[in-house]
RNA sequence: GGGCCGUUAGCUCAGUUGGCAGAGCCGCGGACUUUUAAUCCGAAGGUCGUAGGUUCGAUUCCUACACGGCCCA
């Protein structure tokens, strides 16, 4: 027998033994006066001598973290998963079944106890226990106290006991609970509708990302997990919800890293007569507050540096910020040609798709190849927009830490923003980057149901050249735009990323209770 | 998909330049009526991720695989 095979067949032995006691180690009922932290939020300021004035009798449940035994006096710290609140065992004082129940008592049991509260020698708030009950019989034993649970798999795997014995991932999750709070009465507060759209959608629109796709038995239609509520909210705008927003899941059948679970939390609103300009100064706002109210200042700590995040954000274009940030002037970034020189000068690989791409200019897949035919054929027209999303990734990205607005996103890349008016080439789109991630997507939304319907039309042939991320057409979505849509700005917030910053946490996986892995064949 | 790293007791970790596998915590037995990483005494606990290979001998060297981490695509 392996050594966790004797140490549950123990615990099992003591189960049994409180059963043949008469003793319940499930019992249904158990009626308590406070947790342990309320007790200290209520005493723990109470003096000795006061507390022994007051007599004060307490019943309270809490988890066992740390069994003291010393003949005929224990001392057991009792956890309910903020503080610990110590209690102290006469034995000479307990009946029968309560006698039973410190015998067989484990660490990680759950245990009710009955008593005085008093100050011991030293001066911690103690239960004086003359009553003990078993709330729950742990058969399993937890991590070591001191260390934790560092194996960075099981504290995946296990989340359960990663919360148990790791004070972090607790405070992590109070954190991001507290980012959604804010961010729903931020919207409330002005005027934003709350709304849920479909999960399972007919054609996965609204982003450029691979859907999972699953099947209806009694309709006998696929469907797709929704990679983006997007469309779906812009109808609630034809249909007068002109302020809008939902707060769920997305999933995109693609690969996972420290940024990327296959389903993650977005924030998406939409709002009527608005645009991309009057969002930026909306998100400012929204983050600045939500560090106000959860850092008490307006900055967060990421991996070690402190980002302000006191508005105004600078705000540049993708040209400018290539200009500024990757020291490539501007004059050399409105032609395809000039583009990819300088992916040469600077060894950066051709965008994906690319590569991936099967139009005859590219199929040798070399870029001089690319070069030399540029010249005598006729490139498809977005790919400028790709070769400059792809320079500005490769060059800029990461040196984004502090907050900072990036606009005007080429065409090509941006198939539901409105063109901008001043160059038809860019839209009125921005990404807000913080800590050198992408943590905000919006657009003055184009509400144009024939230049839609074009742009989807381009999309399908991007797809036919071997983009298979690029946009579905969406009847449905045209003809609702058909019927009027009001001019508005839309956004994107990702909620995982945007936890990782305020938590900082390297990993998404951090930040997510239970993240995506392999599963694997169960153990003993 | 590629590169690097990791996988040893329930947990946290040592270690073996190839020769019987180590500690602390936990668990078990004992002592102890104010401890708090309680203390003291004692006895336990291992397919060294899996499968092959090299070798007189492999936990250690080699190969493949599994799972995970970080970086890159």
């Amino acid at each position: 027998m392996s050594e966790l095979e004797t140490q549950i067949e123990n615990r099992r032995r003591k189960r049994e033994a409180l059963v043949e006691q008469g003793v319940d180690p499930y019992p249904t009922r158990y009626e308590f006066d406070l947790e342990p932290s309320q007790v200290l939020e209520r005493f723990g300021e109470r003096s000795a001598e006061e507390l022994e004035a007051e007599e004060q009798r307490l019943k309270v449940p809490g988890r066992v973290r740390a069994l003291r035994k010393h003949g005929k006096t224990s001392f057991v710290d009792l956890h309910d998963g903020q503080s610990k609140l110590q209690v102290m065992i006469r034995r000479p004082q307990l009946d029968e079944a309560a006698e039973a129940v410190l015998e067989n008592l484990d660490l990680g049991d759950f245990l009710g106890v009955d008593g005085q509260l008093i100050r011991t020698r030293t001066g911690e708030l103690t239960v004086a226990a003359d009553d003990l009950v078993m709330l729950s019989k742990s058969l399993r034993p937890l991590p070591e106290k001191w260390h934790g649970l560092a194996d960075v798999e099981a504290r995946y795997r296990r989340r359960y006991l990663d919360l148990i014995v790791n004070p972090e991932p607790r405070q992590v999750f109070e954190i991001r609970a507290a980012l959604v709070r804010g961010m729903r009465s931020f919207l409330d507060a002005h005027g934003f509708l709350e709304v849920e759209t479909p999960m399972m959608q007919a054609i996965a629109g609204g982003a450029a990302a691979r859907p999972f796709a699953t099947h209806h038995n009694a309709l006998d239609i696929d469907l797709y997990l929704r990679i983006a509520p997007e469309l779906y909210l812009k109808r609630l705008l034809v249909g007068g919800l002109h302020r809008v927003y939902e707060i769920n899941r997305n999933f995109r059948n693609e690969g996972i890293s420290t940024q990327h679970n296959p389903e993650f939390t977005m924030l998406e609103f939409y709002w009527a007569y608005s645009d991309y300009r009057q969002l930026m100064d909306f998100t400012e706002k929204l983050l600045v507050g939500l560090a106000n109210d959860i850092h008490g200042e307006p900055a967060i700590t990421w991996q070690g540096a402190r980002l302000n995040l006191e508005p105004p954000w600078p705000r540049y274009s993708i040209k400018q910020a290539i200009s500024h940030f990757a020291g490539i002037d501007e004059s050399r970034l409105d032609h395809v040609a000039d583009l990819a020189a300088i992916f040469d000068e600077r060894k950066i690989a051709l965008p994906t798709i690319v590569k991936e791409t099967s139009h005859p200019v590219l199929q040798s897949g070399s870029r001089s190849k690319y070069e030399k035919e540029h010249a005598q054929t006729e490139i498809p027209g977005d790919w400028y927009g790709r070769f400059l999303m792809e320079l500005f990734e490769e060059t800029v990205e990461e040196k984004l830490q502090e907050p900072t607005f990036i606009l005007d996103y080429p065409i090509a890349v941006s198939p539901l923003a409105k063109p901008s008016p001043e160059d038809p080439r860019f839209t009125e789109r921005f990404e807000l980057y913080l800590g050198g991630m992408e943590i905000a997507n919006a657009f003055t939304e184009l509400n144009d149901p024939v230049q839609q319907a074009q742009r989807f039309r381009q999309q399908m042939e991007a797809r036919e050249l071997g983009d298979e991320e690029a946009h579905r057409f969406d009847h449905d979505y045209i003809r609702a735009l058909e019927h009027g849509m009001p001019p508005a700005g839309g956004e994107g917030i990702g909620i995982d990323r945007l936890t990782m910053l305020f938590a900082d946490c390297p990993s998404i996986r951090d930040v997510i209770l239970f993240p995506l892995l392999r599963p694997q064949a169960t153990d003993e």
